[in-house]
DNA sequence: TCATTAATCGCAC
DNA sequence: GTGCGATTAATGA
């Protein structure tokens, strides 16, 4: 679609390639908060700095501990951020989509990543480094005021997050992360556009592969999904959000 | 095709 | 609900 020359390129370099590559200004994500701004000299100038990243499927890019550098901006491809906790239990903490950021939260004071991040699949990254963002930040103020909208849903979510894990019981939990997905990674055939191991589901849901399992051949019992190997299908979504809809969940992306 | 990896299921706790 | 192990299905070299 776009610059097809430099995709060629960059494959040329294999893995972990760090180089130049498409501008902001040719960028296909129109969500991207940079790319709104862009009308803004500063940050035209400021997005022309960055350092575009490949990403294997499975690749790491942030490990937890790691000193914090900047920040990523997800240009095309799909991410999981997690946190390890006890006995090396994954707690995966968001799913990023294109046009999204992370390794925010290390952003400011913080001097290490809390949270690892890998590809879910192939992903192109544009990374920019914290001194150059803070000069845009101070320099924009539509720039920051976006950043902080981000903020402060990223607030948003992570607090209902916590009322999920403690209050709802598994299978709601599992009902929710189904929903959070396909809210986000749905394609218009109501088939989920990720594809996520049962592991993962339950990394996210905070309980075990074997319950994902257990509950997704009983919703399947039940009509409710339907699954193809990894691709999974909603089959009732009204039911399953009635389900639960007495947390009176909030619903977004 | 064969070998590796993931998904299931049953069972004990 | 959780954790382990055996079985079966899916994936990929």
């Amino acid at each position: 679609m776009f610059k097809v020359s430099k995709q060629q390129q960059n494959r040329s370099y294999g893995r972990n390639s760090f180089l130049k590559g498409i501008s902001c200004v040719d960028c296909v994500n129109e969500s991207c908060l940079i790319k709104k701004n862009l009308l803004s000299s500063t940050v035209f100038n400021f997005s022309d700095k960055k350092t575009e990243i490949k990403c294997k499927k499975g690749q790491q890019f942030i490990i937890e501990g790691a000193p914090v550098n900047g920040l990523f901006f997800v240009l095309k491809g799909k991410v999981k951020v997690y946190r390890t906790g006890i006995n090396g239990r994954e707690q995966i903490v968001r799913f990023a989509n294109e046009g999204e950021i992370i390794g925010h939260r290390g952003f400011g004071t913080e001097e290490y990543y809390s949270i690892g991040a890998i590809a879910l699949e192939d992903t192109i990254l544009c990374y920019f480094s914290k001194n150059i963002l803070q000069e845009a930040l101070k320099k924009e103020p539509s720039f920051t005021y976006d950043l902080m909208l981000f903020y402060a849903d990223e607030l948003n979510r992570s607090e209902a997050k916590v009322k999920t894990i403690s209050q709802m019981t598994v299978r709601e939990r599992v009902v929710d992360t189904l929903l959070y997905i396909h809210r986000k990674f749905s394609n218009k055939n109501e088939f989920l556009d990720l594809p996520l191991s049962r592991k993962e589901y339950a990394d996210y849901a905070g309980t075990t592969e074997e319950q994902v399992i257990r509950i997704f051949s009983a919703l399947k019992k039940e009509n409710l999904i339907a699954t193809k190997g990894k691709k999974i299908c909603i089959v009732n979504l009204a039911l399953l959000k009635q389900e639960i809809s007495e947390h009176n969940f909030y619903l977004d992306s």
